[in-house]
Parts: structure tokens; C-alpha cells; sequence
DNA sequence: TCACCTCCTTGACCGGGATCATTGAGGTAT
DNA sequence: ATACCTCAATGATCCCGGTCAAGGAGGTGA
């Protein structure tokens, strides 16, 4: 028990420090980013630290009333929305300094549930703190603003690959953009394990399971990726976006 | 000279009555939903009258600088992507109340085209001004965030009907949607006229023209609709809505 | 009134990708 | 090891909806 107390001290602390947004190395991507040092204290004293998620378990499901929106820390996540009777549709991937949630804001409900797709740690922000930290700090409404906009543009652009690209653009797409965001996190461009299965990835782009094997194994013929199990190798880049932008 | 003088004065003071937010028919749907009158008439003052826009003519242009946002005051607008060249894709039909340009404040660039379907008149908001007054009205910081927040979900929805709905599915989903913004604001869910073409439709769902034309004698035959040219009447809309949440 | 658009409808055909079915491969508990 | 399970790859078949082609239908200007 005196143990346990002391772990549970021990492990506050250097939870503490790890994610205290002042020392995260997302900072530079996430919400505060456009927050002067002090800003940023006061945005960190209202953030809440959470357990890590095991892969499958989820940060909240569809219905759940909203009272955060989440930044990712570590792993990842899929949203997945039901509808009618097991007629699921995964509808984002969420990666490191990505915000969770902001489409629950509208009707006080989280559209969809989100799922852990590894080991994830993410960071809790109440909205309603957030939401009035927003009104004396010009720089994270603005931000803000921006991110919600962002994801508005990016699915747009989803829209866009869903109406009218083949499935082979799809996937082209899927990692071109998979690429841009590791090397965005400054993670390598060309190597990087999915975290996701191929059901969620046919899910995602609208496509059966059978296809995305398919031309995965066409894509490794003309040497575009190298592809095993989850690990991906992307021998081919510049192909590879040539390929996704093409004219249908 | 005299006489135009007169017109004009004329026309600018009823211009000003009607477009008086506390006047607006519309004032229950729109951004100032939440305020109360005296906050109102901030919001009011910050806003732009524009001339009508005839059919055809652009609100603005793919990649214009972002300065404001836009409310739709009467008549309807299509928002159009282009990609590459001359590949176009319609991404949303804009109705009265709804905001437009929302999308653009991330980049400070509109990510499309908006072009009014019909003639058209729409309240210019500067977003630097709405900003900053949103700093001031919780209310309105508010209703800003779930404006963004429902078309995220507007957004899921629509990459649902895409990657899971077959052209049936897909047009049952936009008579249900159009007729249930129409109850929304007031008109009639069961007989209006549609501002698009079949062409832009089609672009928006994914569809070929044909297909759309083909699919719309279905229903006719089924006696779910009736449609002459661009008069639509819903004959079974619970049907329709049956039809349009259907399992696959 | 006629020619000329643009928009819509209808028919015939074809192909990309879904579906069904089987096999292989990796992971894990017994 | 073995059995079991989930996930991935591959083959065979089929069908929805795209594409191509050819008319209507309505609107507009000369």
C-alpha cells in the first residue's frame, strides 16, 4: 500500500512533467502554437492528463455528451460512425497534435466514437475552459479557428476522393498524405508502420478489403511502396502523387 | 440624373430596412442566433449589404484572398473545387441562413469558387470584425463554433453518402436534406424547385447526369416524387427518407 | 417562325470494383 | 507443438453505374 502510494507519486510527477505543454515537442503543431510562453502556462493549467488508451479501447463513443475536445500525444485513432444496425463507417485517422472532437461541439454530442488504434496518450481540453481562455487570448481562438477550418478544407479534399478518384488514386492518396503527416512530425517520410488494418483503411477510402490488397500488390509490382504486413516502405514518392492527383 | 439620384437614395434606405439583421426573417438561423437584441445591433453594425448577385456570377473566386465570411440572405449558391484542369467538383449548395467561406480562414484563401445558382443576395461579414467582436459576445463565439462544428458533421455525413450509399441511397439522402432545410426555413418540404442543374447534382453526388436522370423516372414511376424540369414535388417523403437511410 | 443553344432523357454497352470463396500467414493461449 | 483466431492475399464471378450516342424539350434571339 506504502508502495503503491509512493508509485502513484512518482508516476504523477513525471506524467506531470512529460506532458506539460511548455516541454511537449507537439507544441510547435498543436493548439498552443501560436501562444506566447506565459499564454502557454495558462493554457496548460487547464488541460487534463489521462491514462494511456490500449489499442481498441476508446476515448468516448458515438452519443457521449460532449465536454472535451482531445489533442493526440502519442499513437493513434480512428472515428468510426454507426448508423442504422453495424453499418460502420471510419470517417478520420488522428495523429499525433491532431484535435479530436471538434465536430461535437454543434449539438453537445460526439457524432461518432473514437477508437484507439495502439497505445495512445492524449491530452483532455474542457471546451467550456477552453472556450473562455479563447475570449482573453486572441492567438488560440484564432487557432482555433484555423483548426476547425482545416479539417473543414480536408474534407473537402476527402470528398473530392471519394466522388471521383479510382481506387487506385485512393490509395495513392492515402499515403502521399500518411507520408506528409510523419514528415510533418518529424518522423521519416518513407518508413512507417500503419496503424490502422486494411478493413479500416477499405473503411476509410471506400473501398472493399479485397481491393486495397489488390493494389497494394499492384503498387509493390511497379515498385511505388514496399509493403509487409503493417510496415510500409515508400520506395517511390514522387509516383506515388503523381498517381493520386492524376486526371481520373 | 435627378430622378437615378433619387432611386438610388430610395433604394439604399430600403435596401438598409431589409437587410437590418433585427428585421431578418432569417435572424432565428443565422450567426446572430443566440444574441439578444442590444448585441444584435453590434453584430449588425459590423455587416456589409452587397449588391445581388445575378445567376452565374461569383461570390468569389477559388483562392481569392479570405477576408469574410458570408450569410446567404435569399437565393442559393453552389460552392465548386477545381483540380487540376478543368476536373471541377461541387462541394456544397449554400441555402438561406447558411455561412459561407468558413473554409477559408485557415489558408486566408477560399479553397473554392461561389456561385450563385440564382440571383442571390448575401450579408458580407469581415472576419477580423467578427473575430473581435466574438471576443466580446460569448453568444456569438458560441454560435460560431457550432456553425463550424455542423458542417464538420454536415461533412461526415456527406463522406458517408459517398463512400457507402449506392445513386438511389444518394438521391432519396438529397431530396430528404433539401426538403428538410426547405421545413427549416419556412417553405414548403414538400414542393419547391431546385436552383442546380442535374450536372451539378450529379457533380455533388458523385453521379454521372444520366444516372441522376435515370434514377429520378425510378421515382416517378415508384410515385415518390414528381418532377418537371426543376419543380419538384415529394409525394411519399417517408419513403424517401426509408429509402435514403437504408442499408446498403 | 426558325435556327440554335443548353439542359434533360433514354438506350446500349462495358468495365471497375464489390462480393463470394478459399488459402496463407502471423499471433497467442493451451 | 497444436489448435484457434484474426488479418491479409488471391481467384472467379457479377452487377451497378459510367460512358458513348442519339434524340427530345424548352428557352432565346434574329
Amino acid at each position: 500500500m506504502a508502495v503503491n502510494a509512493a508509485n502513484a507519486v512518482g508516476k504523477r510527477r513525471s506524467l506531470l512533467h512529460e506532458t506539460r505543454c511548455q516541454n511537449c515537442s507537439l507544441s510547435s503543431l498543436c493548439l498552443p502554437l501560436a501562444l506566447e510562453l506565459e499564454d502557454i502556462e495558462q493554457f496548460d493549467a487547464i488541460i487534463r492528463r489521462r491514462a494511456p488508451l490500449k489499442k481498441g479501447e476508446s476515448l468516448f463513443r458515438q452519443g457521449n455528451a460532449f465536454n472535451s475536445v482531445f489533442a493526440v500525444r502519442s499513437g493513434s485513432l480512428k472515428q468510426v460512425t454507426t448508423e442504422g444496425s453495424g453499418d460502420d463507417q471510419v470517417t478520420n485517422f488522428y495523429l499525433p497534435s491532431e484535435l479530436v472532437g471538434l465536430d461535437g461541439i454543434d449539438e453537445q454530442a460526439y457524432p461518432g466514437s473514437v477508437i484507439a488504434l495502439e497505445t495512445t496518450t492524449v491530452c483532455e481540453i474542457p471546451f467550456d475552459r477552453l472556450d473562455s481562455l479563447s475570449e482573453q487570448l486572441p492567438e488560440l481562438r484564432g487557432q482555433l479557428y484555423r483548426s476547425m477550418s482545416k479539417e473543414l478544407r480536408d474534407d473537402r479534399r476527402m470528398m473530392r476522393l471519394l466522388s471521383r478518384k479510382t481506387a487506385d488514386q485512393r490509395l495513392a492518396s492515402f499515403f502521399s498524405s500518411l507520408s506528409d503527416r510523419f514528415r510533418r512530425r518529424g518522423y521519416s517520410p518513407y518508413s512507417f508502420r500503419l496503424s490502422m488494418s486494411r478493413a479500416d483503411i477499405g473503411n476509410y477510402l471506400g473501398l472493399a478489403v479485397e481491393t486495397v490488397s489488390r493494389i497494394l500488390g499492384r503498387f509493390q509490382q511497379q515498385e511505388l511502396v514496399e509493403v509487409s504486413g503493417r510496415e510500409v516502405n515508400i520506395l517511390n514518392l514522387e509516383a506515388l502523387l503523381a498517381q493520386a492527383q492524376e486526371e481520373h
